[in-house]
DNA sequence: ACTTTTTGATAAAACCTTTTAGCTCCTGTA
DNA sequence: TACAGGAGCTAAAAGGTTTTATCAAAAAGT
């Protein structure tokens, strides 16, 4: 009596126009059940010529599976996020999952009143991401029914967390500039309150030895450039290298570098890292940089909480995925 | 008989530890029928101490609105998008409605893919949202029964959308100069078949009169490098300000200009364009530069797709939000 | 020819909530 | 006394789907 009504078509207008139940149309269109295969070609063709597609609210009400996730974020700003989101996203959209946004803010009421909403909208689990990777989640997420990923952030002790492996990019950095002949590397980097910065750090001295020199400072392009003017205001051996703990301080660096005349890779090679574009591709030259990944990072945070969420068993742990090296022109 | 599932509590444990029906629960917790005062409160009260929360999906299939929207998007690379997406957040938030991330990579596939899963999942509306305001959406988003809103983007004539105010940004930023009494304004902006770099260069024209000259280029630091030298290596009177179409160039003019010699702001004042704060702070000296306040886009895209998901009428058309000057030292 | 198995299809329950219509009881009015 | 009206509550329907149990008919086995 309502076939011409502008909402959308459900299975039993499926069911009504083959001539079958609606079990049938529902077993199937997803094949499941016994059904003739005259009749289930048939249920299909129909299904298709009247643009039927099944309401997920219904379908998420009774299989308690809403195929939808959230995602957690601090990060306003979206440097580190939406790269990463978009791996997840990439991920999901082939399995019909789809992906919640929630920017928190920082802001702990927030964070409650996000978490909340996803929570009664039965998402199949949640990936909670920082701006860097030992912030603690919110108390809250520890003890949920629903499972969680941490993807650059810290997770519990039994938690799976994805970080970048920042050992392994700094040592990639280095090693880089160690083939290119040089011997006075000096690591100017970020907050040493910062894990990611006390890794790479470590990672660095391992591989320099005792003449390594390590700067902590801000993640800024100033700090860049004060460092610069630091080395070059004290007596002593200058570096033939430099290996720095972000892009914004590598430009600093290369333009601290520039004002006193000094050439560019071949006085100095010049390392820095996150490949953010904006900052790497501007440098004069352009910069050669370590790349953390961060959209391959949402894939196997997306896998991961794909395959949580179908009660499959995860090793718990912290997974380190490699950084690769963007080669320009500064080293 | 499974009081003790770990499983969420449903309105219906809610209603048998109170002793009253479903729907009397139902009308207590939502203050609708007609209830006495003494039996809300208790419903209330054993609602909270079973910490019970009604399923969005549940509650979503019956009232015929699921309390999310969606977002989609062009730029994987967020500089435009998460702040929008995080306005639009902050006012859905607060209103129970949640958001869906979808980015399309500029593939049509996807986009297909992610607006067809928007609409299984029954959202109240989409919003729209493009990496530049000339771009033209899906042709499907146009034959929706779900309110679109476009933010940042092209809609059909009897749609609305939330542009920044390209022409009172540009008017600001000049005016801003003409205050400090500067006389030789020059406008280096990005490539001319941009709708938004041909909008602030019409401005431009308008307050500068025939004086005026206009360098249409790329959205590039190089550009801005590049257009100071073409100005300085030709005769002729030379700018007492610039205003650039893009941060990025204006970081590159600063450069040029300081390569030169010459001092800003003295001699000559820039005035740049996006408040992209990893670029706008970092010039020396620190840019002023017009803000376009995406925040506040995503802020009022939010409450028009709120309020089209509520049935009220909106005038369609091209809302343009006011930008606003960021004043740092370099004019 | 009779029983057993297999096949194909279906009615009905379930998921959890909101809303409609109706029921009972009480108070006040004619 | 009878009855209207309201207050307070509830049973049941509805929303769109999947799944379970059931049933009839056809096929296979004895």
């Amino acid at each position: 009596m309502n076939d011409s009504d502008h909402g959308r078509r459900t299975i039993r207008d499926v069911a009504k126009a083959a001539g079958v139940s609606i079990s049938t149309a529902s077993n199937a269109l997803n094949g499941t059940g016994r059904t003739n295969a005259a009749t289930r070609e048939k249920v299909k063709r129909i299904a298709d010529e009247l643009g039927f597609r099944p309401n997920a609210l219904a379908r998420g009400l009774l299989m308690k599976r809403s195929h939808a996730i959230g995602m957690l974020t601090n990060d306003t700003y979206g440097r580190l996020t939406l790269p990463m989101a978009a791996g997840v996203s990439e991920i999901l959209v082939d399995h019909g999952v789809s992906l919640f946004l929630c920017a928190t803010n920082n802001d702990p009421r927030l964070a409650k009143l996000h978490l909340d909403a996803l929570l009664d909208r039965q998402v199949d689990g949640i990936i909670f991401t920082a701006t860097r990777i030992d912030l603690e989640p919110p108390p809250e997420l520890l003890k949920l029914r629903v499972p969680v990923i941490y993807a650059f952030a810290q997770g519990p002790a039994d938690s799976v967390s994805f970080h970048p492996d920042d050992a392994q990019g700094a040592r990639v950095a280095v090693q880089h500039l160690q083939s290119l002949g040089r011997a006075r590397i000096v690591h100017i980097t970020g907050e040493e309150n910062y894990l990611a910065a006390r890794i790479r750090a470590h990672a660095y001295e391992e591989l320099v030895g005792p003449s390594g020199q390590v700067m902590f400072g801000e993640w800024s392009e100033e700090w860049g450039h004060s460092a610069i003017d630091d080395i070059y205001s004290q007596s002593g051996p200058k570096p033939d290298a430099i290996f720095c703990g972000s892009d914004e301080i590598a430009r600093g660096v290369i333009d601290a570098l520039r004002d006193r005349g000094i050439s560019i890779p071949d006085d100095v090679a010049v390392v820095g890292f996150d490949n953010w574009e904006v900052v790497s591709k501007q440098t004069r030259p352009p910069l050669t940089t370590i790349d953390m990944q961060l959209k391959e990072i949402g894939h196997r945070a997306g896998l991961a909480i794909l395959g949580l969420s179908r009660q499959e068993k995860l090793e718990p742990g912290i997974v380190r995925l490699p950084c690769s090296i963007f080669k320009r022109n500064s080293a």
